[in-house]
DNA sequence: GTCTGGCACTCGCGTGCGAAGAGTGCCAGG
DNA sequence: CCTGGCACTCTTCGCACGCGAGTGCCAGAC
């Protein structure tokens, strides 16, 4: 096991590198953080972290810089989560405040997070299959044509088309739009196909083949997973990542771009807390060199969707971690009275 | 006025330039293109578009580039459009059909616009204010709320909630839906405060103040200007800018966060055709090094919004402004179909 | 044992210089 | 008006050199 003191020495290099991107040596350590002890001394412990893997030498004799499994033990043990300010908290409520819909939380909670850490944020909308129905609706548009709209308590609302295999009656829209709605207005979407199972029964012959195919398109949509959007904002913030530019960024830039990749990504962090990715632990190759810190936000206890930032390994981690976590409480804050 | 050779050999510089990316010299310019005549003659003709300020060297004794002004030349008099082959046609055929919805169909339109030309592709929703209405819908949710759901011919839906001053029956809500839906269902959205003017008269005292509210909400949602969305895709590609990287992609990437720039962007062209703006010629700062071509698409022979590139000033400009132009027209199409 | 100061060693990086190459401008002749 | 020739300008590249930061190791002190 590693001493105490080796531990501050990691935590050091860490501080420091993340400040001036530049490897740090034994000396410079010594004289910015007083550990009480003489650089010589560092150096045997650095030597140390270099054999556990915490820390790598760019080249032969030029200082050292953290490893993703150095930053690893950093987040785990040496570092906590840094609380937002006062300020920072009262800058971030009057931000998200003044949203009038869905889209418009979504939007300013992505360029919060991208100004608070300075980095690339990534912002999912809530979850259609985690949440709970407020409001269907049936519309004619042409006499076998229907129009399908679905509206949640987070106020994201989904429509569809509905082609009918057979003209439909005004009166039984009416019909079918009222069942519909005593069914499954205030119940939660994954509770939904069982609940409007046997409603074609209830109608004549006529117009179960109708009723059926509304039905499917509800459920469809219900289950459409690929339909989980996300929104992301602060790419510019990549211009940030270090000198060695274009190979680096190239690849982070085309997985942002694939929101699939985005969604799984945050999809894979089932830590209820900060989740908190360095490195070579994302699976997606484009994002090697990069930390993905997420966490999941929703108005009641339940997590609705997540959020995060993608930034360099070499950032802030306690800094990131503390805005991250304020926004999503803000933003479920938000959600919840809306 | 320039000769008919001068404007030859600004149009092979330009081609040359484009290719390579590097200055062009008058003994590779002979020698690529057969102008028939000596690499001397040539750099007599360079000295004098020089003059005029069609192109530029970087340093002295190096090839020429061409300015802004060159490559405004090139696009005006020297290149025409290239038209896309057949197979490229049916490829975007085919990958625009498979769309189920408007955000599906903008969705692969920048994918599609950004694959063809490389570069960074931009999308305008179909714009509200010059659509028309298919339906509007009035939704209770409370007894003094309400939910307004307008839906366009483009398949464009937008809600938003209606606090009523006072309770408003289901009766009286049936009426205002149906008043509503005969007066403005099919028109144009220019037309729609006209139209519905008078319509609280026909309501009893009660209920004026609601119908007042919602017809409110209606016409701020239909002049929202702000509320013009658009997409943004591709930007993966400015990785292919050049290498002086950082300097010239930072501004680029903050200028496509900022929605309120790409709309004034596109606002600006009016010409009817493929309208091109090079350089200097964008009243922004940050795109001074991108030249930005765009055309209106719509449904029917009217311009419904703007779709685009944003790419470096040293493009190809005939393909993107075929890729660009072609695009446009197929998207039309689907959407006319819809 | 652990820490410390000293010392030799390794490299990366910036600098200066010289040669090569590409391109230009100008001029005299066809 | 075009062409070939020629001198000149600059950039780029390779290379040698020296500096400085940083390391590893060792002998000695606490």
């Amino acid at each position: 096991m590693l001493s105490e003191r080796r531990l501050q020495v990691l935590r050091a290099i860490v501080q420091d590198y993340v400040g001036t991107e530049e490897p740090v040596g034994s000396k410079a350590l010594t004289e910015r953080h007083n550990l009480g002890v003489s650089p010589a001394t560092v150096r045997n412990d650095m030597a140390a972290l270099e054999d556990e893997g915490f820390i790598a030498q760019p080249h032969t004799s030029a200082g050292r810089i953290p490893t993703d499994k150095g930053y690893r033990l950093f987040v785990d043990k040496l570092a906590g989560v840094k609380p937002m300010s006062p300020p920072e908290r009262r800058a971030i409520q009057n931000f998200l405040e003044g949203a009038v819909d869905l889209d418009d939380v979504v939007a300013r909670t992505v360029r919060l997070l991208a100004q608070l850490t300075r980095q690339v944020a990534v912002v999912q909308y809530p979850s259609l299959t985690r949440s709970t129905v407020r409001h269907v609706e049936l519309l004619s548009l042409a006499p076998a044509r229907l129009m399908l709209v679905l509206i949640t308590d987070t106020g994201r609302v989904e429509q569809r088309m509905v082609d009918c295999p057979a003209p439909f009656g005004e009166s039984s829209l009416a019909d079918l739009r009222a069942r519909l709605n005593s069914r499954v207005a205030g119940r939660r979407f994954s509770d939904v196909p069982s609940l409007v199972e046997d409603l074609p029964e209830a109608f004549e012959a006529d117009d179960r083949g109708t009723v059926s195919t509304v039905l499917s398109t509800l459920l469809e949509t219900l289950v459409e997973e690929n339909e989980e959007r996300l929104m992301i904002g602060g790419t510019a913030n990549l211009t940030r990542f270090g000198h060695d530019f274009p190979l680096v960024i190239r690849p982070v830039l085309e997985a942002l771009e694939e929101q699939v990749v985005l969604l799984k990504l945050l999809g894979e962090a089932k830590d209820p807390g900060v989740t908190v990715r360095i490195g070579h632990e994302n699976a997606h190759e484009g994002l090697n060199s990069t930390s993905v810190v997420s966490v999941g936000y929703g108005s009641g206890g339940e997590a609705l969707a997540k959020l995060g930032v993608v930034g360099p390994t070499r950032m802030d981690y306690p800094g990131t971690m503390g805005a991250v976590r304020a926004v999503a409480r803000y933003v479920g804050q938000i959600l919840a009275e809306s």
